[in-house]
DNA sequence: CCCTAAGTTGAGAATGCCCTCAAGTTCAGC
DNA sequence: GCTGAACTTGAGGGCATTCTCAACTTAGGG
């Protein structure tokens, strides 16, 4: 993806693999805000190393889940061709929340956002068109309610979040009732008038900057 | 509530409240895990002070939020005996989402359990008695869908507790609107089948008091 | 007014994490 | 094999926070 300025040595490279493999398991395992030292030493190289490797967290972050997002995006693409639309919308949230379930950094990766991880950051841009479509198929069909609006999937993702963050280790699909309860909600014929108009994206941007800090 | 062993000397108690109040603003504003010592220098007092009538921060939670907590099962007491059931079941949820937009501290409770905060953590289990009944009400009113537990309320406050975390400063008022949706997919027309049996009320605590540490 | 139990104080020990950099090690091209 | 550039290392400085305690201050009964 990026240009690439000069191939590594190969111990450097070969370190670098280790410390992508160990980020993947240790974030998946304990969340982005474990203690960067973990992964090293999982990685069995030293504190220094990474921060060669990788200046910044979100560097890390992104060289060990930008994957699993991708994968992501691609759900959604799919998503956006499947015959019936309802079933589409549907079958995507059901995936994506799939995806948060087994893997405790990405999950927290889709309720905030990163601004250090810019593959990260492209890729959910990428995968926020698709949405779009998903979306506007669904609502066409007349099985989404009509007053839904893109900014409107952001609930799902801090919902299903915080929901597996809670229930993670000892009920690890109560978030499929969650998600069930919500789409009931989200169908057209369950719609009563909204309160509020919907979250334009820079305010869900903002909204997702505001839970990476505290 | 307590047996109070002995009055405070006079400037401790003064001391005492100061504290009080200073944690209840501190706590509004910047959430349940703020320094103590940033309340200390609010309230005017040391550090040392703090501890020595607060040996825990769930000691200052509960007497700073306690009197939250009873307002909310005050209103889940009114609500269990408003006349048409749903809009019980629908205003408690409401005017309890608004006490958690209004203090980040008091949101933060809601979400999580803090085993220290003995005389929050009764009132709550006050609370849920008061919950069975409300959703015993909605349910035979027909108004609520019938396969609602009391172990789904939790998935609403997790929800909201987030959304208020995300957007609370910008677009103070999103919940309102994620809120809307939730409780459209908690009307009884609007009930699919759930995937998943709901969750157990010891299965709830557990899920609390693992929101409360990382 | 005095005395003492009650209360206050804030420096500092302990902890845990971040990030750097000078010294040592290894790779790879010649 | 030599050599210089690339890379690794981990001790250590920095910072934020928690919690303690010995020395000091004060309320308030006699």
């Amino acid at each position: 993806m990026k240009p690439d300025a000069r191939p590594l040595r190969r111990d450097a490279q070969r370190n670098r693999d280790l410390l992508v493999v160990a980020a993947r398991q240790v974030f998946a395992e304990r969340g982005l805000e474990v203690p960067l030292e973990d992964i090293a030493r999982e990685a069995g190289v030293s504190i220094g190393t990474l921060y060669n490797r990788f200046p910044t967290r979100g560097a890390l972050v992104d060289a060990a889940l930008a994957g699993k997002v991708a994968t992501a995006v691609e759900l959604a693409g799919r998503a956006a061709t499947k015959p019936d639309p309802w079933e589409g919308f549907a079958w995507f949230l059901e995936r994506t929340c799939e995806l948060q379930a087994a893997d405790r950094g990405y999950n927290e990766l889709c309720a905030r956002s990163l601004p250090e991880a810019t593959e990260i950051e492209a890729l959910k841009a990428k995968g926020h068109a698709l949405v779009l479509e998903i979306v506007d198929r669904a609502q066409r069909a007349g099985a989404l309610r009509a007053d839904f609006r893109d900014g409107d999937f952001a609930f799902v993702l801090w919902s299903v979040a915080r929901t597996i963050e809670a229930t993670g280790r000892h009920a690890p699909d109560a978030w499929r009732r969650h998600l069930a309860f919500m789409l009931d909600g989200f169908r057209a014929p369950a719609a009563s008038p909204l309160p509020r108009r919907a979250l334009a994206p820079d305010e869900v941007a903002e909204a997702m900057r505001n839970l990476g800090d505290r």
